[in-house]
RNA sequence: GCGGUUGUAGCUCAGUUGGUUAGAGUGCCGGCCUGUCACGCCGGAGGUCGCGGGUUCGAGCCCCGUCAACCGCGCCA
């Protein structure tokens, strides 16, 4: 017989009834009798009610045991009574009972229960993560993690995809974050920089010829975390692709996205049926996304669109957007609300957009009076029932509906009109959650002015091609510019951008130009990669959706977390282990380092 | 760096208008219990109310400061 086991938790069944079997695991829970005790036994696969009573001769070394303790027992399977089996555990109709009990390992008065689904503080769970991990819910996280990890590799693989690995150790690569550095014994005063993602090198990769690359890539970043941010580091499914135009990483990405989702989609309790995916990712440029849905990542579960509707206002007996118009580049636009038309909702949401730091938000609600649709609030009454009927008839609603105007420059609003979007979604119960919603955003312009310096930037990735490539950078205004640069969105969560590089010189170093950085700041900054691009580069681009992302979407968790085995606090810290720490001396001799006192203004 | 929320028993939390000895559940320790599956019953131990200062006859509660955790902004694909 095997030293610890001849069967896991899950592992008996009514099949097995009479054998006698050996189980190793931790003891999950004790309830004692008296006269029969039983210990539900846990290990990774599931739980098994084991018992005892005086006629064992383990009987009291079963009633020693705690909570969280491992041993491992000897008995024999039993068949429950029909009574008495559970039918919430896959082993609930039988039971083992225990003739000899060994203790493994005891264990000391538990920080944190791993019994029950209580929630507890992310300090706790963060210093015992090895008791928080024994737990159903994060536990089955972290498997999901892993299968998920597992499917997208057989897809990529299926889809003509190698995996090849870059160094971990490198030079700052071209994202803007703030990078980590590693100091180097052999170059004293020298670093490296972990990578911030692969990117140099997997635009290389393609000019070494390798076609069609991914990697399930770690990347990292020294910036501050969020709920859906990792501190320091963050895995992302690294693609490249050569000879390809965007629609062709649409088309090779878009199965493998579909095909995990699907795959690990959560099933509706109360129906049975899985979640639905998106069949058909759509393609919404930057501009109308920023119309529509007041945001560059829509959740497109929530049927609203926005609109403009300028035009009802001009010159309206509602002075304030008919003065705002009058200013250039400003606009009016509506959030329908269907379903929405109450004072009380309306006033709610108003409360919602001065909380957001808006002024307010104008709104109409229409209801039914003597068989005519007629128009309620303070702008109804300013502007008149002839504007009221015609802005009812644009957006298409009808009584018992109402709409919110925002108005002014769309860059000081569009924020907030997107937030007040999800929310009239959700409160009004539009928004359908157990779903996932894909879609493209494309077009993004390649330049912006920083609205403080009002100097040109490049307003994503400055290394993706301009729509018209060199034409366009010489003939036109640079902010009208666009870029072939995408973002992979589902459920309002940006997974990804993407984009066809720019592999030719010229319209790099025209790009940089643009900007206000010249050749030699081009070539000492990213030199490896443009030296490349000299020698023969194909067209290629790619994209890299973040792992956790995608797991927390499959899990339903709002904080990544969640979805990370081993995750550091809010201030970068790992609990458990302790890191970062100092170091010693004698590490910072061999480095030739010495720390200063840090001017933190 | 800034803002918000939180901090009371090992854990999860309650604690009234500032008023006697700070409570509950759970866990832990002891006792009872032969069919539980969040077992049940009886008893016990367990507290620097995050920390420091202040106001007050009196502070878990009010004020000031500070520390920590989380969430958000800045930052960041």
């Amino acid at each position: 017989m095997h030293a610890y086991r001849t069967h896991s938790c899950a592992g008996l069944t009514s099949h097995d009834v009479g054998q006698t079997v050996r189980l190793s695991g931790w003891v999950h829970r004790v309830r004692d009798h008296g006269g029969v005790l039983f210990i539900d036994l846990r290990d990774h696969y599931g739980i098994t009610q084991l018992l005892a009573d005086p006629d064992s001769p383990a009987f009291h070394a079963a009633e020693a045991v705690r909570a969280e303790w491992v041993i491992r027992i000897d008995g024999e399977v039993k068949r429950r009574a029909p009574e008495l089996a559970n039918p919430k555990i896959p082993t609930g109709e039988i039971e083992v009972f225990i003739r000899d009990l060994e203790v493994l390992s005891a264990a000391a008065e538990l920080p944190m229960p791993v019994f029950g689904d209580l929630e507890y503080p992310e300090e706790t769970r963060l210093t015992y993560r090895f008791l928080d991990l024994r737990r159903e819910a994060l536990h089955n996280n972290i498997v999901l993690r892993s299968k998920v990890i597992a499917s997208i590799r057989n897809r990529m693989t299926e889809q003509g995809f190698a995996e090849y690995q870059t160094p971990i150790l490198t030079a700052s690569s071209p994202e803007g974050a703030r990078d980590f550095l590693v100091p180097s014994r052999l170059h004293p005063g020298k670093v490296y920089a972990l990578p911030q993602a692969p990117q140099q090198f997997k635009q290389l990769i393609m000019v070494a010829g390798f076609d069609r690359y991914f990697q399930i890539a770690p990347c990292f970043r020294d910036e501050d975390p969020r709920a859906d941010r990792s501190p320091g580091e963050f895995y992302q499914l690294d693609i490249e692709m050569s000879f390809v135009t965007q629609e062709d990483v649409f088309q090779a990405i878009e199965p493998v996205m579909r095909g995990v989702f699907e795959e690990f989609a959560p099933v509706d309790r109360h129906t049975g049926a899985a979640w639905p995916v998106t069949a058909d990712f759509p393609r919404i440029a930057y501009r109308d996304a920023m119309l529509w849905y007041g945001s560059d990542k829509p959740d497109l579960r929530n049927p609203l669109k926005m609109q403009i509707v300028s035009a009802h206002f001009a010159g309206s007996g509602f002075t304030i957007f008919a003065s705002l118009l009058e200013q250039d580049g400003h606009e009016v636009r509506a959030i329908p609300a269907p379903g929405g038309g109450s004072r009380a909702f309306c006033d709610r949401m108003n409360a919602f957009a001065q909380k957001e730091g808006l002024p307010g938000m104008g709104y109409i609600f229409w209801r039914e009076e003597a068989g005519a649709i007629v128009g309620a609030g303070p702008i109804a009454k300013n502007i008149g029932p002839e504007r009221t009927e015609a802005l009812r008839r644009q957006l298409g609603l009808d009584a018992g509906d109402a709409a919110f105007f925002l108005g002014g420059k769309p860059s000081g609003f569009e924020a907030v009109a997107g937030k007040a979007r999800n929310e009239i979604g959700h409160a009004l119960g539009l928004t359908d959650e157990k779903r996932f919603d894909f879609c493209w955003i494309v077009d993004f312009p390649m330049f912006e002015r920083d609205v403080e310096t009002g100097e040109l930037d490049f307003s994503h990735n400055p290394f993706s091609m301009p729509q018209g490539g060199l034409a366009a950078l010489h003939t036109q205004d640079p902010l009208t510019v666009l870029g072939y640069q995408y973002d992979i969105v589902c459920n309002g969560v940006e997974l990804s951008s993407g984009a066809i590089r720019n592999h030719r010189p010229e319209i790099l170093y025209k790009a940089f130009e643009i900007v206000g950085k010249d050749a030699a700041f081009v070539d000492s900054n990213f030199g490896g990669m443009v030296s490349a691009f000299k020698f023969g580069a194909p067209p290629h681009g790619g994209i890299a959706p973040g792992i956790d992302r995608i797991v927390m979407l499959l899990a339903g968790a709002e904080n990544i977390r969640e979805v990370i085995m081993f995750p550091m606090n809010q201030r970068a810290e790992d609990l458990m282990m302790g890191a970062p720490s100092a170091p010693s001396n004698a590490q910072m001799r061999e480095l030739g380092m010495r720390f200063l006192p840090r001017d933190d203004g």
